[in-house]
DNA sequence: ACACCTTGGTTCGAATTTGAACAACCGGAG
DNA sequence: CTCCGGTTGTTCAAATTCGAACCAAGGTGT
């Protein structure tokens, strides 16, 4: 570990910056979702992805890709939404081992009125605090960061 | 909840990179820590924190807020941190009620150890990925966005 | 001195997350 | 066909997180 390349201070700043953006801007959001919906930033999520899909349904796996997260605690939210009433699982016909996680009629309910107040949220964090311009490139590195780690991951 | 403002083109992409990137990079400084050091991503917050600062020490309360965490949730971390020997207690001499945590020896050399790994990593995820420019901007931008959600916990 | 409201930290219980271990299954090479 | 490495989703125990309740101690105004 000999002399590291150490960050200069734009380097740091962009580091802390995403650092303490990131856990004020989570922090925010899952106490909005929680107090405004009742659902927790993961379990939006599941269904915003799900919603976004063709059929309104996903392998287990596909989603936990998707979401960034670990396949038992996807396994542990699905089963949350599930006793909740707002995704159904469904076996897979082509492969046995397979399960899709399906939104149900009540879920796109229960989505459909928590949207509002998440996009409000949303932009009272960081769309509507930031220039076009600046939203533009920030769309542009993040996807770039995105990429190279799923790439990385692979 | 009348006709929301959604999110344009940009705007949804610039979120949605902010939510994936998020949850990759933390992901993956997550596991590297764990890996080589032993440390979680808030213990190795904790004692950068504590290296920061003249001293070595700071409030609870203060440390708390520098790490967007909970308090509770401070108050197991720097009790784990304790037992490990590499951040200690002490109490206010101005304020009965007050605790100081100060980073211990064992806690400088530990930090010390696990610093270039940290560093190359993050250079691996974030830095390295982005031009100077996108730097630059990304520290901008995000800057800004802490700023505001500070202001508006306050 | 006395209420009273705020602060600082910890404790507590509930919810969530993770990785490792597991069981069942798929699919291609030989 | 059969074997075997890789997949799929779940279960499990352990670690972490949060908010609410709590106790004790400041600090202020009267």
């Amino acid at each position: 570990m000999d002399d590291p390349r150490w960050l200069d201070e734009t380097e740091m700043a962009a580091w802390r910056g995403f650092v303490e953006a990131t856990n004020l801007v989570a922090r925010r959001l899952e106490r909005q979702l929680k107090e405004d919906a009742g659902l927790s930033h993961t379990q939006y999520e599941i269904l915003v992805q799900l919603s976004a899909v063709p059929g309104g349904s996903l392998r287990m796996t596909d989603l936990a890709d998707r979401l960034v997260t670990s396949k038992s605690g996807l396994t542990y939210q699905v089963t949350q939404l599930e006793k909740a009433g707002l995704v159904a699982r469904r076996s897979c016909p082509s492969d046995v081992r397979g399960v899709f996680a399906e939104i149900t009629d009540q879920g796109w309910a229960v989505l459909r009125a928590a949207a509002p107040g998440h996009v409000a949220a949303v932009r009272e964090a960081l769309i509507d605090v930031l220039t076009p311009a600046q939203l533009a490139a920030l769309a542009d590195s993040l996807g770039t960061v995105s990429d190279r780690l799923r790439a990385a991951d692979s």
